[in-house]
DNA sequence: CCCATCTTGAACTAAGCGGTTCAAGATGAG
DNA sequence: CTCATCTTGAACCGCTTAGTTCAAGATGGG
C-alpha cells in the first residue's frame, strides 16, 4: 500500500464526518478519527491538517450534500408549496431513519457546541443555519406567500427542522416526529388556502 | 472559613449547572467548576462525589426548576388551552432573554452528546424529554381535545420548544424564536376552533 | 532489477484530564 | 485556652489528549 497510490479521500472524509456527527468535536479524539477512517494519524494529519481544519472540511461536506438535497426538495414551490415543504421534511426524516447516518444532526449538534468551539467553526455553523432560513424563505416567497407570512413560516420551518435533530436523539419515534411535522404542515396548507 | 460553617451548597450547584449549561459535560473539566463555584477540587468530590453525580445533580435542579415552571404555566389549560399555550413558550423565551442563564437548554444539549454520555445520564435526559410530552398531553387533554390530537400536538409543542434551544445558540433574534413559536399557536388556535 | 516515492506504525513530547490523598491551617465549641 | 472539626491548597497518580517526527517497508516506474 504504497509506492504511487493513495486512500480515497472522499471515503476517508465520509468516515470522519460520521464520527463526528456521532459524538461531537470534543469527543472525538485523532485516535477515534484513525479508527473511523482506516487511516494512520500521520496520513490524517498530512491529508487534512490539524482536527479543526478536518472538521471543517466536514462541516462543509455535510452542509453541500444536504443542503443540495433540500433545494431539489423546494424545487416545486412555486407550484406546489406544500408538497415542497413536505418533500423538505421528509429529506431530514429520511436521514435520520438511514441507519447507515447517525440520527441527529452535524449542524444542530455543532451549534449547541458553539461556545466552547473555535470561532471558525462557530460562524461557519451559524451560516448554515442562515442559509437554510434564506432557502426556505426563497421558496415560500415563490409560492406568493406575503413577505412577513413567508419570513415567519422560514423561521417556523428551519426550527422544527432543528427539532427533529434534538427529538431523534431522545429516542422519540418516526411516529412522534411525524407528528410534530404534520401539524406545521396543516398548519401551511391552512395559510396556503387550502390548495395543493 | 471552616470550624464548623460550610458554604451554601445550592448557590455552588447553581453555578455548577450554568457552567455545565454554557459548555456541556464534556467540555466541562474539574478545574472549570472549581472556578465556576469557587469550591476547591477536594471541597467538590466531598460535597457531590465525582463529576458524573454532580451533573446529575444539576440536571435533577434543573429539570425541577424549569419543570414546575413549565407546570404552572400550563395549569390553565383547562379553561384557556391557548394562552396556557402561550405560558408555555414564554417560559423558554424569557430563559432564553434571561442574562443570567446561558441561551439553548441544559437538557437538549444534553441529549444532543448523549451517545458519549453515561447511560444513567442519557435515560434520564430521554426521560426529562418523555415527561414534558406528558405534561403538555395531560394539558391538551384537559382542554378536551381529541386523544389523537392532543398526542400529536403534545409531541409537535415539546418539539419546538426544543428548537427554540438550537435556533437560539444558532444566533436568533427575539423575533425569529417569536415567529417560530406564533405559527404553532396559530395552528393551535385554528385547532381549538378559534375560541380562547 | 533497482531506486525514487509514498505510506505506515511506532514512538515521543508536552499538556491536560478525572480522581484521590493529605498535611496545614482556620474556626468555633466547650 | 484547647481541642475536635472542617476547609483548603497542593501535590500526586495513571491515563488520554493533540500534535509531530522518522525510520522501515511496500510499491510501481523505468
Amino acid at each position: 500500500m504504497a509506492g504511487k497510490k493513495q486512500f480515497d479521500i472522499a471515503t476517508a472524509l465520509d468516515a470522519a464526518m460520521i464520527q463526528f456527527w456521532r459524538a461531537g468535536y470534543a469527543d472525538t479524539s485523532l485516535d477515534d478519527l484513525s479508527r473511523a477512517t482506516g487511516l494512520n494519524r500521520s496520513s490524517i494529519y498530512s491529508s487534512f491538517g490539524d482536527k479543526d481544519a478536518l472538521f471543517m472540511r466536514c462541516l462543509e461536506r455535510y452542509t453541500t450534500r444536504y443542503g443540495d438535497k433540500y433545494d431539489a426538495a423546494l424545487s416545486c414551490a412555486a407550484d406546489r408549496p406544500l408538497a415542497a415543504a413536505r418533500a423538505f421534511f421528509d429529506i431530514t426524516l429520511e436521514r435520520i431513519a438511514d441507519p447507515a447516518v447517525p440520527d441527529g444532526c452535524l449542524v444542530a449538534q455543532t451549534v449547541m457546541a458553539s461556545p466552547v468551539l473555535s470561532a471558525s467553526v462557530a460562524a461557519r455553523t451559524r451560516e448554515a443555519i442562515g442559509f437554510q432560513h434564506t432557502r426556505l424563505r426563497a421558496a415560500l416567497k415563490a409560492a406568493r406567500l406575503h413577505d412577513e407570512t413567508a419570513e415567519s413560516f422560514a423561521a417556523h420551518l428551519a426550527g422544527v427542522n432543528q427539532s427533529l435533530a434534538v427529538m431523534s436523539r431522545a429516542g422519540a419515534s418516526t411516529e412522534q416526529l411525524r407528528a410534530i411535522v404534520d401539524v406545521t404542515l396543516g398548519a401551511l396548507a391552512q395559510t396556503l388556502g387550502a390548495s395543493d
